[in-house]
DNA sequence: GAATACTAAGTTGTGCACAACTTAGTTGTG
DNA sequence: CACAACTAAGTTGTGCACAACTTAGTATTC
């Protein structure tokens, strides 16, 4: 907690920042044959395990807002990947479905996870679920925010 | 490496997601009464600490590609944060220096890295030391890229 | 039941990231 | 010297993120 502490802070979320960006881009390199984007591939993962959901529940799942979702549910509805329609119920909601070409999709880019976890070249499960559980709590404090009085 | 090795290595690239985009927007918090960006405080600490440096020099550092780095530098200069200026020896090298004002910031900003710190949540510096390791290693194995074969 | 508060989705505007390209300057080779 | 190969910075175009706002529909309260 002393000295350094400074620069050693700046560099996890710089670190981060870095590794997020190169996560990215493989993604970006492994999704191009598809036309697709990760944060595109992240919500088929989702309709693909949930079934059709309403896009607050989407933004909910992957922590993005309307003014993130709505462009972007917009290109993948005129790539043909996923249906909106007005829920009957409570007119304001838009439930977002994956169409049959996505559910297509979901065998294709089945290859994808596997991939990827060889290229995060962590050792074992174990070295992945204690990376996961780590980046969730700095998440969850760091949503908390900024402490007052700085 | 077996079976559920999958879920769980798409659940590492999207906690890395969101604990990026979290801790974007706590620096977004932070260092909106300067009306700086993270990448433009990076900048910031990359001059600093290390003097006025070359377009290109500032990339390797930082990762990031001329597209990016030139609007950004140009929005930094509107701001006198920093100044550009060829190179006499060889005229294709653009100099970026921080100003004076950039560098009366040094101190007034002084604080972020502790507060950073504190958001980050990790217990002690020898966690912080073992998260930014792996991040580090994985941003290299991620950046050798998709293996030939997928 | 009318005014108010709230919620869902979409819109607008700014700033990254990054691929692909352009322009200008430098280096290397014959 | 000429010319091809290379390098640095900048430009263009697309797609996130996200703050701030708008629009429309629902719920609440009196």
């Amino acid at each position: 907690m002393i000295m350094n502490m400074s620069v050693v802070d700046e560099m996890v979320c710089f670190s981060l920042y870095s590794a997020t960006r190169a996560t990215t881009r493989a993604y970006t390199e492994l999704l191009a044959p598809w036309d697709l984007t990760y944060p595109q591939y992240l919500v088929l993962v989702v309709l693909w395990r949930e079934g059709e959901k309403p896009v607050h529940e989407l933004g909910d799942m992957l922590q993005l807002d309307s003014g993130t979702l709505s462009p972007l549910l917009r290109r993948m509805e005129a790539k043909d990947l996923v249906a909106r329609h007005r829920a009957s119920k409570d007119q304001r909601i838009v439930t977002i479905a994956a169409t049959a070409r996505a559910d297509a999709l979901r065998e294709e880019l089945g290859h994808i996870p596997g991939v990827i976890a060889r290229c995060t070249g962590l050792p074992d499960l174990a070295a992945a679920r204690e990376l996961i559980s780590t980046l969730q709590q700095l998440t969850t404090t760091m949503r908390n925010g900024v402490p007052a009085g700085n």
